[in-house]
DNA sequence: ACCTGAACACCGTTCAAGT
DNA sequence: ACCTGAACACCGTTCAAGT
């Protein structure tokens, strides 16, 4: 659609702003699967218009989730000066399953984002598991995680205790977020 | 449909067969959201033949894992004879894994079914659930398990790392049930 | 007792036609 | 430059009519 970086028409801004606060409401009542033609009737527009401003669901969730990302990768860095790597790598842990607990469905698009280039979360998913790669060294360095443990593992564990919390409860997932960040720690 | 226990007519019975066939290679192939529509299809007959044996997609799963379910409970309890606590369990943590791979979505049932009694799968997951439990007792006799840990939250690391090896890969599902089941040992 | 398939209500996605 | 909505291809589920 806007092929250039010039200004959008003034209708064309409003329909992509009611799109993203229809889908944000839609993926946060129903999940990212939610439908795409619902979405656009409460938005006010034509299913052609929703297709010409996000391609597909991924670029919909992406878009929606650019603000987010930011804070959430601040915090991320601020916590590397945190002097307990241990705690800093459960805060970590903690806030990103928070932060894809939001939609039901995300956990997955998440998973998939890591390897899938072509995803529109994949840049997300790369810095995630990047500033989780080191926050691990940082841990390791006050001797508080197994030298074998990579930042993919603490990506995967977030992925799955965020699924296990849109699958049955926030208590269940919060146990396997305990019981697996102690397994990090050296025997 | 069959209401008492009075033997089914031929074709009855034959169309019973061959919807469990297509659908278990559907499920393989295309996971346990694969279409309705399509198993009825290819198994030769029409779409309301499907729902007079099996009411929703649950019922189809659950008839599915009868027999594989009677072989996994088995080697459970087999287990509880093991001389080793901590192998016991991670030998079953690894069966059941296994077993929820064969459908990808099935993780997501299984992790649902237990709280759901109207769920076909529900008594699955209880005795799932029971087994775990059990082998947690016979680690704890050894002196291998926390105090804390529950047979839930084994029935919660089954499913999670059945659903990361459905959306990612065997090795990162593997790591996962590593550092979980070294988390469970006592600090 | 069981099977059929039309009927209804919903989707995702594309693209010619409009303004 | 953007929007519209019909068009196509697909679903899940029910139920009257058949055998």
């Amino acid at each position: 659609m806007s092929t250039g970086s010039r200004r959008p028409r003034a209708d064309a801004r409003r329909n992509y702003e009611r799109l993203l606060a229809e889908a944000d409401s839609a993926f946060r009542e129903r999940g990212t699967e939610a439908s795409l033609e619902s979405i656009a009737r409460r938005a006010g527009v034509a299913i052609g218009t929703l297709y010409g401003h996000f391609p597909n669901r991924r670029a919909l969730v992406g878009a929606l989730l650019r603000d987010r990302n930011d804070a959430l990768f601040a915090f991320g860095e601020r916590l590397l000066a945190h002097p307990s790597g241990t705690e800093a790598l459960a805060d970590w842990v903690r806030a990103v399953v928070e932060h894809a607990a939001t939609y039901s469905g995300l956990a997955a698009m998440l998973a998939n984002g890591l390897d899938d280039e072509a995803s529109e979360l994949h840049a997300s998913c790369v810095r995630m598991a990047d500033i989780g790669e080191r926050l691990i060294t940082h841990a390791r360095g006050s001797g508080a995680v197994r030298p074998d443990v990579t930042g993919t593992d603490v990506f995967t564990l977030i992925n799955a205790a965020a699924w296990v919390r849109e699958q049955t409860s926030h208590e269940d997932a919060d146990r396997l977020v305990r019981l697996t960040l102690d397994g990090l720690a050296p025997r």
